[in-house]
DNA sequence: CTCGTTAATCCGGTACACCG
DNA sequence: CGGTGTACCGGATTAACGAG
């Protein structure tokens, strides 16, 4: 199963961390390394640009590398003035006897914290690449991933007593989440851009008779209205479409959806679900016309998440429920 | 590796013919 | 008429492949 719930450790991990966290302390930095030290945070793969591990060499240089991550991260947390904080005491500042010791886990959460620092802090993707060693589109990969984690942990501190008495803070990691995920979509609109054009002169003249782009009728649960025109879908697919309608713009998880639409089924999986969306998307695409265009605007709209979850990315006006 | 699509297969409902 | 066998159909699921 590709979309899971956080591991319990990793809650764990979490909940003491909104206990002992003080309030209004908190900084973009620390949270950072915390999520990247959390279990399910170790686990989000960086692609390497070198395989061989393994051999003593690139041990070495990783080992150095650690260091010269450490001392970066150490950097960062004195000019904010930040040295006294338990997280940093325990992981960054070490002790004496400590000093020799290299793990890959610490080496990669901090190349991990620093990338995704300078990610959120809008350097150019190109330059961070670069500078980490890292293929092309694998800090969108794992942006996403701490996207969700970091998502999680505010989830947990809602619920836990943020909500009324630490708002701020909780404010911030949502924001952290936001910006982790909104470098991706920034790209994706640079591709999306000739849609746009083509689709403006068309949006200023229905703008009179502001038209739904998807109108869903839970009496007729064997069909949907795209742009005015009827798409038939089974059932399911129906029950699908309507689900993700009711948390327009929410991402909802692969598990979340098999629980509620396959509720009594255990063995039911993510390719059941993605291949319903696929059958949507093809009925939708009968109806208007399968062309390019259409086909990539649909795509975005029923769109896939990765490694999170699947969501209805359309605007409250544009959607009809009835 | 993740996602999307296609083709093959499974499964449940039902229409219809046939028989006691 | 009521029960039963079967052929068939729509929909769901699986497997496998392909793209990125």
């Amino acid at each position: 199963i590709i979309t899971k719930a956080i591991k319990v450790e990793t809650y764990l991990y979490f909940k003491s961390w909104i206990k002992e966290s003080k309030k209004g302390e908190i900084s973009n930095l620390e949270i950072l390394l915390f999520l990247s030290l959390s279990p399910d945070g170790k686990e989000l793969p960086i692609p390497f640009s070198l395989s061989g591990i393994n051999d003593c060499k690139r041990e070495r240089h990783n080992c150095d590398q650690e260091k010269i991550y450490r001392c970066k991260i150490l950097r960062l947390v004195c000019n904010q003035g930040e040295e006294d904080k338990k997280l940093y005491q325990d992981k960054i500042i070490l002790k004496k006897d400590e000093e020799k010791v290299f793990t890959l886990e610490n080496y990669l959460a901090f190349k991990k914290t620093l990338l995704l620092y300078d990610w959120i802090e809008s350097k150019k993707v190109k330059n961070i690449e670069e500078e980490y060693n890292l293929y092309r589109g694998s800090i969108q990969h794992l942006a996403e991933g701490f996207s969700w984690l970091a998502e999680s942990l505010a989830n947990l501190a809602e619920i836990s007593d943020w909500k009324e008495e630490r708002e701020e803070d909780l404010k911030k990691i949502r924001l952290i989440s936001e910006r982790l995920i909104k470098r991706v979509e920034e790209e994706g609109l640079e591709l999306a851009h000739l849609d746009i054009e083509i689709c403006k002169p068309k949006a200023e003249n229905n703008h009179l008779q502001p038209e739904p782009i998807l109108q869903i009728d839970k009496h007729r649960p064997d069909r949907i209205i795209f742009l005015g025109k009827e798409a038939k879908l089974t059932p399911l697919a129906f029950s699908l479409v309507y689900l993700l309608a009711q948390n327009l713009g929410k991402v909802l998880s692969y598990n979340n959806l098999l629980d509620t639409l396959w509720e009594d089924e255990e063995d039911a999986t993510y390719v059941q679900i993605t291949f319903h969306l696929s059958k949507i998307r093809r009925a939708i695409l009968t109806t208007i016309g399968d062309n390019q265009i259409n086909k990539e605007r649909v795509k975005n709209i029923f769109k896939v998440v990765s490694r999170r979850g699947v969501m209805l990315n359309l605007e409250m006006e544009k959607l009809k429920l009835i």
